[in-house]
DNA sequence: GAACGAATGTATACATTGTAGGCATTCAGG
DNA sequence: CCTGAATGCCTACAATGTATACATTCGTTC
């Protein structure tokens, strides 16, 4: 049966939530890009830790902002969704549509 | 912001299947369920665990069937999703309606 | 009726993900 | 300088994912 690169409920908010904000996208905005379309509270670590892990995975691919940013704070470091990110989130999203076929109708479609 | 009962993404698939079988849901045809429709493969233990797990939270309800099988084995533990599960699957849902909402046409319908 | 095998469930263990809190770094403004 | 805001990183622990091995029950076979 095919291999299934797994892919946490969590880290598939912050894959959507990079390609929601595309160019530019770092760790705040990525947290309050969750925050408001979700309504749940995330705490910055949380976003961090999973955007190491993507990375780490190869579904993300990071490098830092401005050498020299006109700002306060640590320079940004940006991200973008690799290939095999996109790949799984279709997967992912697949497998769900999968399970709930035919359930909508019973369970209310909102 | 709202509180958050986390469920997991194979916990997902678990209650979803559970809904799909109806009556005479357990671990059997729980696990066939989501590899026929998933196209992945999932070991018995990871089948079971699982249950148990939802069930100590509340999502799932379970009875031992039959007191006396007419069949070989142990005698089938039957389970139902509960409201909470429900309730907690269509909030994932939603959430990840949310965070796809507008990417479909960029990343291709399938 | 003892031994075997199929159907099921349970126990245990370890890897991966989820999630938070605190520490570190950089720069603007008093 | 010192303070505060904006960011990112480190560390730790809880929850979930997942597999293997073990146990129980009953029909079948010799």
């Amino acid at each position: 049966m095919g291999d299934h690169t797994p892919v946490g409920e969590f880290e598939q908010l912050v894959l959507l939530a990079v390609l929601q904000i595309g160019q530019g996208a770092y760790g705040v905005p990525i947290r309050r890009e969750i925050e408001e379309r979700t309504g749940r509270s995330v705490s910055r670590g949380a976003v961090y830790t999973t955007l190491d892990r993507l990375e780490g995975k190869g579904l993300l691919g990071s490098w830092l902002g401005e050498p020299t940013p006109e700002r306060s704070g640590k320079a940004k470091r940006l991200y973008r969704v690799e290939r095999s990110g996109i790949t799984a989130l279709k997967e992912s999203r697949s497998a769900l549509r999968s399970m709930w076929t035919g359930l909508e109708a019973m369970l209310g479609e909102l």
